[in-house]
DNA sequence: GTATAATCG
DNA sequence: GGCGATTATAC
């Protein structure tokens, strides 16, 4: 073991530097895609539409378990899979292989019985009448991320004792709703939050002028990784016994959050999930494949070529259909590291530019995507095969109704009734020999309910029959999609717009090398400040959800997504002349291009270190209380405090005071 | 905007 | 394979 304590002078500190720079810490702050110190967790639920019928029956976690589909199973659960039960065998199959195993099939529509869905055990007989329903395990999927908001969110504002307010204030970690049962959450913001309470060498100083000068190093020779977290095995020159780096510590932290995660999911709806955790979206999906269920994987920097190189690249995103085929083919390997030794002039001599040089990063670990802050649906589709295929226009007019009865009940979940949200565009696809597709828009004019959606859905038949080749009909589908937010909301969104555009204008007037008018722009009147602040809290400090509860009061309703559109809108209009990349700041949701992500950043550093300067007078004339950067895992302390008189959120309250 | 394909779970 | 959802691409 080495020091102890590295912060002491001592000759050997300059080689004992980190490889990480202050740059590369503060990048995190804002959700930048750019640093390798990011923290990026895949949530995978465990074979969820088999859980989802676990709970929903109150069955015990050892009951062998398929959700079934006609005579297709969709989702076998854990129990059931020593048996050799899997998805790709049939329901007689499974009986056959598991006598015990329970076959529950998904609940339906029935032709006739209006909108609703039900559970009804001759389901799998009526495939001519019935039409299979997800609404219960969307439901589920709701509440599930709800309850990793929550736990999010505490987390955001779980302020140990003491002087580091500032380091949470607006914080929150983007989540992205990948699927139903899947997401993504950048942890970026959070783990250097955590990063900065727990270890106060980190923190912005006047000192640190250089700021691609290296971080000291960790304050610690050995990480203490929870026994129940996998770690992927480091690359062959890589040892255990070296002295961790930050990029280390930032897993930690953030396999600390995806287990207090996890548990959450666990402790309040009873599902088991798997997590990935790595330094972006590829390897955290890859990762969370790797140890299911109900485990945590997490891939560290020193890991991830020996992680990649034990893989097929068609496991990767985006490499596992076509493309992937292509690439097989064209290089006569299946494998990544065969690929790795491939020079990229080499891939670009049999794949067009983009592509080559995005499939040379990919497989090297560099996926910069960003989490998308998404957590809304943006179309809705009701669909139905039909064997035998269906012969006439009556026939199609049945399934018509009933797709929109389906996709009716699910807007009005999604808040058509209140005016949230509501779809512009509606299309039917018609499958014969080939696939068509019409669509046209919603009128503005007319509320949406059934009978519209059943109306227009009649006119695209038309459409399609006139067309040409209608019959026989082997799939029908019906969907709505481009949703606009409602009325009330746009307004909210317009004020807040209008004081982001003079939050722009301030933010893009100063330079970097222009000390002066950065420092000026920090002193505007407070009461400016606040306004800007308010808004921005108001509109961003939550990442939107779809069932939060409804709150009557306008500026309380669950937000949009950020809009790309205008979010780009809001930023210079050189920014957007072709392909230009530009990313949405974690902090201030202001959209940057990535030329200027430095100077963004700068602007963000001399904020942060306005604030804690501030903090800090404040802590000294209050008498600062031990600045222990003790341990500050959940529910340690951070309750109201008796001197505060025991508000509910004291901490929200301190941190309005700290700006004004 | 409209239509279709590709990819994924 | 059935049912859904998202993104890219071409026009």
């Amino acid at each position: 073991m080495s020091s102890e304590d590295p912060l002491n002078a001592s000759p050997n500190d300059a080689v004992k530097r980190s490889r990480y720079t202050h740059r590369q810490l503060h990048l995190l702050r804002q959700g930048s895609t750019a640093t390798p110190l990011r923290a990026i967790a895949h949530i995978d639920l465990d074979a969820f539409y088999a859980q989802c019928e676990m709970v929903r029956l109150g069955l015990p976690r050892d009951t062998p378990l398929a959700v079934r589909q006609w005579e297709s199973l969709i989702a076998v659960n854990y129990a059931a899979r020593p048996f050799g039960i899997t998805r790709m065998i049939t329901a007689a199959e499974a009986r056959k292989a598991c006598p015990n195993i329970v076959l529950q099939h998904v609940a339906t529509f029935r032709e006739g019985e209006g909108g609703r869905w039900a559970y009804r055990d001759d389901s799998f007989k009526n495939i001519k009448t019935d039409k299979v329903s997800l609404d219960p395990y969307r439901a589920e999927s709701r509440k599930i991320l709800k309850t990793i908001k929550d736990e999010l969110d505490r987390w955001c504002t779980n302020e140990p004792d003491g002087e580091a307010h500032c380091f949470t204030q607006g914080l929150s970690a983007g989540l992205e709703k990948a699927s139903i049962d899947e997401v993504f959450i950048d942890l970026s913001p959070l783990v250097y939050s955590v990063l900065l309470q727990r270890y106060p060498e980190l923190r912005p100083s006047l000192q640190d002028e250089n700021r691609d000068a290296g971080l000291p190093p960790p304050p610690t020779t050995a990480v203490p990784w929870d026994p129940e977290d996998f770690l992927v095995e480091l690359d062959l020159h890589e040892r255990e016994e070296d002295d961790p780096d930050w990029d280390d510590m930032v897993m930690l932290v953030g396999a600390e959050i995806v287990r207090a995660v996890r548990r959450a999911v666990w402790d309040e709806l009873k599902y088991t999930c798997s997590a990935g955790l790595a330094r972006n979206k590829m390897l955290a999906k890859l990762g969370s494949a790797c140890n299911k269920p109900d485990k945590q994987t997490v891939v560290r920097n020193r890991a991830v070529q020996h992680f990649l190189g034990g893989y097929k690249f068609t496991q990767i995103r985006m490499l596992g259909g076509k493309l992937g085929d292509q690439i097989t083919s064209l290089f006569g390997t299946e494998q990544v590291s065969d690929l790795l030794s491939v020079p990229l002039e080499q891939l670009r001599t049999k794949l067009d530019d983009h592509t080559a040089s995005w499939l040379y990063g990919i497989i090297r670990g560099d996926d910069r995507s960003e989490v998308n802050p998404r957590t809304q649906i943006k179309s809705m589709l009701s669909a139905k095969s039909f064997r035998p295929s269906i012969n006439s226009v009556g026939q199609a007019e049945k399934w018509l109704r009933i797709f929109a009865a389906d996709i009716y009940g699910r807007l009005v979940e999604d808040g058509v009734l209140e005016n949230r949200r509501r779809p512009r565009v509606i299309t039917l696809h018609h499958r014969t020999a080939q696939s068509r597709s019409r669509q046209i828009p919603i009128p503005a004019s007319n509320a949406v309910d059934e009978n519209l959606l059943f109306e227009l859905a009649k006119t695209l038949m038309r459409q399609v029959i006139t067309d040409g080749q209608a019959w026989p009909c082997s799939n029908l589908s019906l969907s709505v999609s481009s949703f606009e937010e409602g009325v009330s909301k746009n307004k909210a969104i317009e004020g807040f717009l209008l004081r982001g555009d003079q939050a722009k204008s301030l933010s893009h007037g100063s330079r970097p090398r222009d000390p002066n008018a950065a420092a000026s722009e920090q002193l505007p009147p407070e009461k400016k400040r606040k306004t800007d602040d308010n808004g921005i809290k108001r509109f961003f400090a939550q990442p939107p959800h779809t069932d939060s509860p409804v709150v009557d009061e306008e500026s309380a309703q669950p937000q949009p997504d950020p809009d790309p559109i205008s979010a780009a809108q809001r930023s210079p209009p050189e920014v957007h002349g072709s392909a230009m990349p530009y990313y949405t700041c974690g902090r201030c949701s202001r959209s940057i291009a990535e030329l200027e992500s430095e100077e963004h950043d700068d602007w963000h550093f001399a904020k942060d270190l306005e604030l804690q300067e501030r903090q800090e007078a404040r802590d000294v004339q209050h008498q600062s209380r031990p600045t222990n950067s003790s341990s500050s895992s959940r529910g340690t302390g951070t309750r109201g405090r008796g001197g505060r008189g025991g508000r509910g959120k004291p901490e929200r309250g301190q941190m309005r005071l700290a700006f004004q």
